[in-house]
DNA sequence: CGCTAATCTAGAACAAGTTTCAGACTTGAT
DNA sequence: ATCAAGTCTGAAACTTGTTCTAGATTAGCG
């Protein structure tokens, strides 16, 4: 493999990768392109309609590009995931939730992402799908998207340094949040289930440290 | 679709799905046969390394039959887990945890079950990216699969009924699992992480009903 | 036994993700 | 302006999951 340098090595959306070589404008709109056919076409029929052959003819780019922007299938849409969640972030940091305790304040954070989801149900179908169908060669973009959804969550907290207890208490409300969009997009959970989970898992942010100090050490 | 049947008609081995028809016995070695040649195939490569041409030459079974008897390679994995987890919990339920509280009996229950995984990662790496790759078709069988996990907690926490309560934080502990097993299967997470994630995730069963009675209602 | 319907087999055919390649186009440096 | 290196295009090829078909086999039944 002597010159299979990658455009976008990766993600690197501005603000994303900042380990990727710049791309020029023309490739910066090509990237832009791609993920908005693919986010098109995602919305339609979710993970199956996205054809790579389509993307690339709705994006304008040959095959072949396409492949050297986003090495497969699935790194196509962990990078629309990406890009959407960004978006999200973006949103929700400018009307966070004024609720009562930081438990609170994550739960109605992450069912107001759950309910915009749901007005997309095949684009979160497809961005889910990919996710949770990486392997291992897709694990540092996959875990971009982790960190952001952890940035997120202590974003609601609101706190400047949560405790190790709280970052693990977060950890799991991750984990369900996570596995509970699953069930929910293959249909086995109700929404209503989802934010019970979801309510059940927050509990523990709020058991770890209710004022802010905790003698039994870690 | 006139005459298409199946089968197996999703699981049916011998104590799972009560709803097929009988399987003749040749019919049941077949199905045997599958099952066990996935399995070896997925012990070595993985997902990946379960190509349906080579299960069915593996198996002596036509590819024609092989997919009258489980009608998508995702259906061939989630059976071949289904069985795996079926295995488990008889060994499991032979020597339960001793432990103190509800909630470690579950955890030490379950990094029992995570050690087996290890065993043979490859085979887990195959069974949980079917699971979690299953669309909307493979739903009941995800379903049986998500059942057995449940009563493998249940039967560790050795209640005989839990308070409603409970069961919530039984649902978020399977997330935990769930979710956190993919992180590790991909990388994302070590081993000692997943005993965190699935310890933090317990504490919420021995909170929600230390004695047995609680007056807070749902 | 002899019939009929269902099942199984071998193999071709099809679909979509991925790879490859020759040639045209851009870009950056001189 | 010109050259070299890198990039993009269009098209074909390859891989693997899935479907289809025609004929052989099997199972159940009178």
């Amino acid at each position: 493999m002597p010159a299979r340098a990658k455009p976008g090595a990766g993600t690197a959306s501005a603000a994303s990768t900042p380990g990727a070589p710049p791309l020029t404008e023309r490739q910066e709109a090509r990237r832009r392109r791609i993920l908005r056919a693919s986010a098109r076409l995602a919305g339609r029929g979710g993970f199956d309609a996205v054809q790579m052959r389509e993307v690339a003819e709705s994006s304008r780019v040959a095959l072949g590009t396409l492949y050297r922007y986003f090495p497969s299938k699935v790194h196509l849409l962990v990078a629309v995931m990406q890009d959407q969640l960004e978006h999200m972030h973006g949103t929700l940091r400018r009307r966070p939730p004024a609720g009562g305790t930081a438990a609170e304040r994550v739960a109605e954070t992450l069912m107001r992402a759950f309910r915009a989801l749901q007005r997309e149900p095949q684009l979160a179908e497809a961005m889910v799908r990919a996710l949770t169908f990486a392997d291992r060669s897709v694990s540092p973009e996959v875990d971009q998207v982790s960190r952001r959804t952890t940035a997120i969550i202590l974003d609601a907290m609101g706190l400047e340094d949560p405790a190790p207890e709280q970052l693990r208490a977060v950890r799991v409300v991750e984990h369900t949040w996570h596995s509970a969009l699953i069930a929910w997009l293959s249909g086995r959970a109700s929404i209503a289930q989802v934010r019970v989970d979801i309510e059940t898992a927050c509990r523990l942010i709020d058991l770890t440290a209710p004022g802010g100090e905790r003698p039994a050490g870690a």
